[in-house]
DNA sequence: AGGTGGCGTTCTGTTTACGGAACGTTCTGT
DNA sequence: ACAGAACGTTCCGTAAACAGAACGCCACCT
């Protein structure tokens, strides 16, 4: 059940879509013959040179090849359920001399808490919802803000995101100064 | 010209983002930090398990770190809100019933104002400001936006776009009612 | 100060993914 | 029947990806 194997059957399965046989494949990606076949076979750990090539050659994104795992959990580790509450995914990274800006394509899960701890000093963020209710910010005095609405808080305190009503997403700016200490 | 440059850079990225030393992250994956450091260089061809056992460790999906998606799909992006001034490219688009909200990735000119024609009824716009101090809004009552801050505005009347003082990077929440008939 | 423990890089020996050659098989055509 | 060619698999020498050790650096101890 390995992910080798995943990845050969999808390559194969890519390859007889397109009617090409696997010699025709090897010749057309660079890639050896016998490298494909055993890759086929599940029996090889490829490169990311070698699944890139082959890939393009039968005309499909990587990701066509990898079993798409689309869940990405947020400030996992750390303490309590980092379950499933909240995912968030990176679209866009800024930097600056002062402070870097990380914006994130969040979802808070219907119905779930989820509390974050404190992050290093002078980190602030700030959320726009785009559907659902959320409820985030300082636990003590946590902020609504439905579609359309924004929410600031800081965040070098313990902070919470919650969907009581639904599921929430937006976009979530989380900003932080560059310097680089690390805290205990 | 590097696919691995490229990965790696990646692979850097998520890993600060979590503020996880290599070293760390080399325990948590079970890869060598050697291997780690290098690969983070682009100095190496990561093999498909190496990979897995990271993004894994990093809690991402694969696809986080393969150029395929995530920043690519910006620059391929078509639709844009073109002027001499401000450039923008939707990065996503929600709908719900109500209302449609889309978000762009937004970069104006510096030294320049442009004045946006009123949009349809009910319209509003946000913007979250990455870099740069931004002068937006409502002609008769700018407001001014810095780094990390926000600002909200009508877009049912003329609105302007500035960037008096150099360059202004940020993302452009558009938020209008559903095109067609109202339903419930 | 010396010591301790973290960090990221470079080095080293082992393992293995690679391309290509050699192989057995099957399907043509003459 | 026998080429001839294509197929997919197995074999082989080489290049390189791997884990881990050793290194130099810096911060914080006692």
């Amino acid at each position: 059940m390995g992910l080798n194997d995943e990845v050969g059957r999808r390559l194969r399965e890519l390859r007889q879509q397109q009617r090409l046989s696997l010699s025709e494949l090897a010749r057309r990606s660079g890639v050896g013959k016998g490298t494909l076949s055993e890759l086929e076979g599940g029996r090889r750990n490829p490169t990311l040179d070698t699944l890139y090539a082959l890939t393009t050659a039968l005309d499909s994104p990587l990701s066509a090849v990898l079993s798409d795992h689309p869940r990405h959990a947020f400030e996992a580790g750390g303490e309590g359920v980092s379950g499933d509450a909240v995912t968030a995914v990176l679209i866009e990274r800024f930097e600056e001399p002062p402070a870097v800006t990380d914006v994130f394509r969040i979802r808070i899960a219907a119905g779930s808490v989820q509390e974050s701890a404190a992050h290093i000093a002078d980190t602030s963020e700030s959320l726009m919802v785009l559907t659902g209710t959320a409820v985030v910010g300082d636990p003590a005095q946590p902020q609504t803000a439905g579609p359309g609405e924004y929410a600031h808080w800081r965040a070098d305190t313990p902070h919470l995101y919650s969907a009581p009503t639904g599921d929430v997403h937006g976009i979530l700016f989380v900003r932080y100064p560059r310097a680089g200490a690390h805290r205990a």
